[in-house]
DNA sequence: GGAAATGTAGTTTTT
DNA sequence: CTACATTTCC
C-alpha cells in the first residue's frame, strides 16, 4: 500500500489519487483538506513523475503556506519540498515579476508598497488634488477595483459612464494619480503584484510553460484576479487541484468571491468534485454548536458535519461583568484547566481567538501579570512598529533611492528640520520635473534647483548628510557578502543615526522595548546572514526553473539580496519564529482571520457581543457569522465563548451576539466544566494523547488553590459583578468560605439571570430562560480525591457535599430536540443546601423534573491503552453529568488519524501506534471507550485521583513555582516581539 | 516654517 | 488610551 495514502479515508484517498485533470475538493472544517492537498502533491510527484519545481502550490495566507511547507517537509522531505513553488499568491507573483517583470516593462528592483505606503501616497495625492476623499476608504476602494478589474488600465480606460458622479470622477482622478505615484517610485502595491503577474502571464505564457500542476488551498477566498491567475498559471496543461469550503469564506472584504467555485467549474467543464465529510478535529459537542451557528445562514446549501469523535465536553458560554474580568477569567480558566488536566495539555494547546486585534490588549496584560507565556498572531505587524518601519524605510531608500514613499518617510526622521511644508514642496518639484524626490534633493543641495521658499541653513546641511549616508551605504554594501547585506546596512544606519539615542530621546518611557525590537530585527537579519552562507546562494527560494528562450533578469547579488529581504518582509505578517521561540510553549492569541486552517485543543473566543461579532462596521453579516463558525471550528476538545456584559470603554451594556440566539444556548453550559476523569479522558481521546498519570493530575491539582481547583467559580456564572467580599474571605476558615461563596453565587444567579435575559430579548419567555439558567458544576469528580490527597484541608464528606453543585442541564421540555432528549433527568438526588442545581430545580424557574438518585453508571469498558479507569467507590456523592449526542444515531467511529495528524508531532501517540507490538487496530474498536454511544453519559462519581495512598511528598510545587518553571524569568518572549504593555509600566509606578 | 503643546475623535479582518 | 488635528510659541 502506498505510504502516501496511509491514514486517509476513502474520500481523501480518492481525491489524492484522482486522475481527473481538474479537481475540486470541497469539505467542511477539520476534514483534512490541507492534508489531502499535501498528500496529493506528494502523490503527483511520486506517481505522475512531476518535478517539484514544476508544481505550484498557492495558499492564501502566509501562515497557511508555512503550515503547508511543514507538512510537505515531513511528507516528501526537505529536499523536494524546498524545490516546490509554494507560497501565497502574492509571493509567487512577486517571484515571477522579479524574474520576468522586465518583459512587460516593470523596472528591475521594484519594491512593494504596503498599506501604509499606499495610505501615505493617497493622503498626499488627495491633499494635492484638493478633493474631499477619505484616504483610508479610497485605499480600499482602489483595492476593490483592482481585485475585480482584470488590469488597471482597463479599468481606467473604461469610458467614464455618462452619469459618473463628481465623486466618481474625483475618485478616478485620485486613482490615476496614485498609480502614477507608484510608478514614479517603482512600487507595486499588493493588488498590483497579482494584476501585473496576470498581465505578464497573458503576454508571455511561456513563463509558466513548465508548470505541470497547480494546487490551491482555501480556494473560497480567491478574488477575481486570483481566479484568473489560477487559469494562467495552469496554462495549457490545465491540471488544477483546489480545496475549499464556502462556509469558511471570510475574506469578502478583500473581494473574495465564493462564486469562483462555480466559475471554475464552468471554465473547466471536466472538473471533478469530491466532498469530504468526516470531521476529525473536534468533539461532537463543538461541531454541534458550530453547526447551529452556520445553519442560521439561510441561503447556504445545507451540509452536514459528520463527527468522528466522542461528544466530549459541553462548550461554554461564559458571561462576565466586564472585559477586564473576561481577561482575568480566561487566564484563570487556562490555569485551572492546565493544572487539572495534568500534563495532558501545555500552553501551546490553548488559543484565544479574537475578532479584532485590539481585543488582545487586556488579555495580554492579564497573561503577562500571571506570568503565562503567549504569542500574538495577526493584528499589528512587527514590521509596522514605528522604530522598525523607520529602519526598513532607510533600507528601502538605500536599495531604491527613487522610492519616494520610503524617502519621504525618513527624510525628517530623526528630525532634520524639514517639515511637512518643505517636503510637500520638494515632492511637487519632483512631480513636475518627472523625477524622483531623491534627485530633487540632490539637485537642490548642489544648487541646481531653487525652491520657492528656501530651506533653513541647518535643514540644508542635514539633507546633505542624509544624501551622504545613502550614498556611502550603497558604496560600502558591495563589500559584504550578499547574505549579510541587510545586516550590514542595518548596523550602518543604527550607527550613523545614533538610533539608540534617538529612541531614548523620542520614547523616554519605553525606549527599552523599542530597542529590544530593533535588536530582534537585527537578529533576524543576522539569521539570514548565517543561514544564507550554507545554502547555495541567497536566492534558492527565489529561483524559477530555467525556461528555454527566456532570460531571467540579472542583477547584482547584493542588490538582489537586499530587495528580497525587503520584499519578504513586506509580504510577511510576522517574524519567523526563531529557534528559542519555537521551543517555548506559548498560549496563542490570534485574530480569527489568522487562525484559519489551524486548530487547538482548547479555544477561547472572547467578546462575542453585537458590535464585535458581528462587527459593527461589517457590511456582510453572513460573513461575520462564518467568521464565528471558523473560530468555533478551530477547537478540538474544549470551546469557550465569553461575553463581557459591559464594554469597558464606554461602559455601555453589551448584547450577546445575534449569532447565539437563545435557542442555541442549550448546547452550551454557563461555566467552565469541572474537570472530571471523563473530561480528561475525552480530551485525551480527541487529541489522541495518552491520558495523564495520576501523579501528574495530583501535581496539577496541588498547584492550584483550593478555590481554584474546585471549579470555575471565581466569578458568578451569570456575569454579575464579583462581590467584593471574595477578596476578604481568603483567610477565613474553609468551610464557611465555601458556603458564603455559594450563597452569593446563587443570589447573583437568580438576580441577573432574569435581568440579563429579559434585557437580552424582550418577549423571551421564562421557560427559555431556564435553559441557560441552570448549568452549574459539580465537585464530585475531584473533591473526593482532593480531600484525601490534601488531608490538611480537613474537609469532611459533608462539607464536600455542601460545596457540591451539580452540573445539570435543565432544558425546557418544550424546546427539547432529539439532541437533548436522550440525556435528561439524571441529576444528583441530594443536592444539599448549596446546590445550585437544586435551587433551580425547585426554585423559581418552574422546572418540575423529578430527578431520581442516579446510581453510578457502569463504567464503560476502555481500551487497554487507556489507564484503567479509576475504581469507583460508592462515595455517596451524587453526580450527574448529562451529555448529549449529536443525533440519535451514534457518531460513526473512524479509525484514528495517522501520526502525521498528531499536532506538532510532539505528542506521543497511543501505545498501539507507536510501541505496541500489535499495529493492527480493529477498525471500529480503536476509539470506543468513552467515545460515542452510551459512554458519553454520566460516568458517575469517579475520582481523578483514585489512589490516594500514594506518596505526595514530591508534589509540593506551588502554582508560582510551576509558572516559574514554565517560563524562565526574563526569557519570556512573545514570538520575538517585545510587546508594549501600553502604559503598563507607568501604571505600575503610580 | 517648524516644533512643542494642547485638544479631539476614534478604533475589522490580510497580502 | 492614542493617533491626529489644531493651536501656540519659537
Amino acid at each position: 500500500m502506498d505510504a502516501i495514502l496511509k491514514g486517509l479515508n476513502a474520500a481523501q484517498s480518492a481525491a489524492v489519487t484522482s486522475t481527473a485533470p481538474v479537481l475540486q475538493v470541497l469539505a467542511p472544517p477539520g476534514s483534512g483538506k490541507t492534508k489531502t492537498l499535501t498528500a496529493r502533491v506528494a502523490y503527483l510527484l511520486a506517481h505522475h513523475g512531476y518535478q517539484p519545481w514544476n508544481v505550484i502550490c498557492c495558499t492564501f495566507t502566509i501562515k497557511a503556506s508555512r503550515e503547508m511547507r511543514t507538512r510537505l517537509k515531513s511528507l516528501i522531505g526537505e529536499r523536494l519540498e524546498s524545490k516546490l513553488l509554494l507560497g501565497t499568491f502574492h509571493s509567487i507573483c512577486r517571484r515571477y515579476l522579479a524574474n520576468y517583470g522586465y518583459l512587460i516593462g516593470i523596472p528591475k528592483g521594484f519594491q512593494i508598497a504596503d498599506s501604509s505606503d499606499s495610505l501615505a501616497i493617497l493622503t498626499r495625492v488627495i491633499k494635492r488634488l484638493n478633493v474631499s476623499l477619505e484616504p483610508r476608504s479610497t485605499r480600499t476602494r482602489i483595492s476593490r477595483c483592482k481585485a475585480k478589474a482584470q488590469n488597471v488600465d482597463e479599468h481606467l480606460q473604461q469610458p467614464p459612464r455618462k452619469k459618473a458622479s463628481a465623486d466618481e470622477q474625483e475618485f478616478l482622478q485620485v486613482y490615476e494619480e496614485y498609480q502614477n505615484a507608484l510608478a514614479a517610485s517603482n512600487l507595486l502595491d499588493y493588488d498590483d503584484l497579482l494584476i501585473r503577474c496576470a498581465d505578464l502571464l497573458r503576454a508571455r505564457p511561456e513563463c509558466v510553460g513548465n508548470v505541470e500542476a497547480v494546487l490551491i488551498d482555501e480556494f473560497q477566498d480567491t478574488n477575481t484576479v486570483q481566479l484568473e491567475l489560477m487559469k494562467l498559471l495552469a496554462g495549457k496543461n490545465r491540471r488544477v487541484t483546489i480545496v475549499g469550503d464556502p462556509d469558511q469564506s471570510i475574506y469578502g472584504f478583500r473581494s473574495a468571491e465564493i462564486q469562483n467555485l462555480t466559475r471554475m467549474q464552468r471554465y473547466y467543464p471536466d472538473t471533478s468534485v469530491i466532498h469530504l465529510e468526516e470531521n476529525y478535529r473536534s468533539s461532537a459537542a463543538v461541531l454541534c454548536c458550530a453547526q447551529e451557528v452556520i445553519e442560521q445562514d439561510t441561503v447556504r446549501p445545507n451540509k452536514r458535519l459528520k463527527a468522528t469523535h466522542c461528544y466530549g465536553t459541553f462548550p461554554v458560554l461564559r458571561r462576565l461583568p466586564s472585559a477586564h474580568d473576561e481577561a482575568k477569567w480566561i487566564v484563570a480558566e487556562i490555569k485551572r484547566m492546565k493544572a487539572m488536566t495534568g500534563n495532558l495539555t501545555t500552553f501551546s494547546d490553548y488559543a484565544i481567538l479574537i475578532r479584532s486585534a485590539h481585543l488582545s490588549l487586556l488579555i495580554e496584560n492579564a497573561l503577562g501579570k500571571a506570568g503565562m507565556p503567549y504569542r500574538m498572531v495577526g493584528g499589528y505587524r512587527f514590521f509596522d512598529r514605528d522604530e522598525i518601519r523607520t529602519l526598513l524605510d532607510y533600507l528601502r531608500t538605500i536599495s531604491q533611492p527613487n522610492n519616494n514613499a520610503a524617502l519621504s518617510a525618513i527624510i525628517n526622521v530623526p528630525s532634520r528640520k524639514i517639515g511637512e511644508e518643505s517636503l510637500k514642496e520638494l515632492l511637487r518639484l519632483a512631480d513636475e520635473s518627472g523625477t524622483s524626490l531623491w534627485s530633487v534633493i540632490q539637485k537642490y543641495t548642489q544648487g541646481d534647483l531653487t525652491m520657492k521658499k528656501k530651506l533653513s541653513r541647518p535643514a540644508e546641511q542635514n539633507l546633505c548628510k542624509l544624501i551622504a549616508l545613502v550614498k556611502e551605504a550603497k558604496k560600502r554594501m558591495v563589500n559584504v557578502t550578499a547574505e549579510s547585506t541587510a545586516k550590514f546596512l542595518l548596523e550602518f544606519c543604527l550607527n550613523k543615526l545614533s538610533y539608540k539615542e534617538y529612541l531614548q530621546g523620542k520614547h523616554a518611557g519605553d525606549h527599552e522595548n523599542r530597542w529590544a525590537n530593533v535588536e530582534e530585527l537585527l537578529n533576524q537579519a543576522n539569521d539570514i546572514a548565517e543561514s544564507g552562507s550554507n545554502r547555495n546562494g541567497v536566492d534558492s527560494e527565489e529561483s524559477l526553473p530555467e525556461i528555454e528562450g527566456l532570460d531571467k533578469q540579472q542583477s547584482d547579488s547584493n542588490d538582489e539580496a537586499l530587495a528580497t529581504f525587503l520584499a519578504n518582509i513586506t509580504l510577511s505578517s510576522d517574524l519567523q519564529a526563531t529557534e528559542d521561540n519555537q521551543e517555548q510553549e506559548c498560549i496563542t492569541i490570534s485574530t480569527i482571520h489568522s487562525a484559519k486552517g489551524l486548530e487547538w485543543p482548547i479555544v477561547f473566543i472572547p467578546a462575542v457581543y453585537e458590535g464585535s461579532i458581528p462587527h459593527s462596521r461589517a457590511e456582510d453579516t453572513d460573513e461575520e457569522r462564518r467568521l464565528l463558525y471558523v473560530a468555533m471550528t478551530r477547537a478540538q476538545a474544549l470551546l469557550y465563548l465569553t461575553c463581557p456584559l459591559r464594554q469597558s470603554r464606554s461602559d455601555t451594556e453589551t448584547t450577546l451576539s445575534s449569532f447565539l440566539p437563545l435557542k442555541l444556548h442549550r448546547h452550551f453550559v454557563q461555566i467552565g466544566p469541572v474537570v472530571t476523569d471523563k473530561v480528561v479522558r475525552d480530551i485525551a481521546l480527541i487529541l489522541r494523547r495518552s491520558p495523564p498519570s495520576e501523579e501528574e493530575l495530583l501535581k496539577g491539582l496541588k498547584s492550584l488553590s483550593e478555590r481554584e481547583s474546585s471549579g470555575d467559580n471565581l466569578w458568578p456564572a451569570d456575569g454579575s459583578a464579583k462581590p467584593k467580599q471574595w477578596w476578604d474571605f481568603e483567610d477565613e476558615a474553609t468551610s464557611t468560605r465555601h458556603k458564603v461563596d455559594l450563597n452569593t453565587d446563587r443570589q447573583h444567579n437568580i438576580h441577573s439571570n432574569r435581568m440579563h435575559y429579559s434585557d437580552l430579548k424582550a418577549g423571551t419567555t421564562m421557560t427559555e430562560t431556564t435553559m441557560t439558567g441552570s448549568s452549574s458544576f459539580s465537585l464530585a469528580g475531584i473533591s473526593v480525591g482532593f480531600s484525601t490527597a490534601a488531608r490538611h484541608l480537613e474537609l469532611t464528606q459533608t462539607q464536600v457535599q455542601d460545596e457540591m453543585i451539580c452540573r445539570e442541564r435543565e432544558i425546557t421540555t418544550s424546546k427539547r430536540t432529539t439532541v437533548a432528549k436522550s440525556r435528561r433527568g439524571k441529576t444528583k438526588a441530594s443536592g444539599g443546601q448549596g446546590s445550585l442545581a437544586n435551587f433551580f430545580a425547585h426554585g423559581s424557574f418552574g422546572s418540575t423534573t423529578e430527578r431520581p438518585a442516579s446510581k453510578p453508571l457502569p463504567e464503560p469498558e476502555l481500551p487497554s491503552y487507556i489507564n484503567a479507569p479509576l475504581k469507583q467507590e460508592d462515595h455517596n456523592i451524587p453526580t450527574v453529568f448529562t451529555s448529549h449526542k449529536l443525533s440519535t444515531k451514534p457518531a460513526s467511529l473512524k479509525r484514528p488519524q495517522p501520526l502525521a495528524e498528531i499536532p506538532n508531532g510532539k505528542r506521543k501517540p497511543y501505545g498501539f501506534l507507536s510501541s505496541s507490538p500489535s499495529r493492527e487496530v480493529p477498525p471500529d474498536q480503536s476509539f470506543k471507550g468513552s467515545c460515542g454511544g452510551d459512554t458519553n453519559r454520566a460516568t458517575g462519581p469517579e475520582s481523578i485521583l483514585s489512589s490516594t495512598s500514594k506518596s505526595t511528598t514530591t508534589m509540593h510545587t506551588t502554582s508560582v513555582d510551576m509558572l516559574r518553571l514554565q517560563s524562565a524569568p526574563g526569557r519570556r518572549k512573545t514570538y520575538g516581539v517585545r510587546r508594549m504593555m501600553n502604559g503598563w509600566e507607568n501604571r505600575k509606578n503610580h
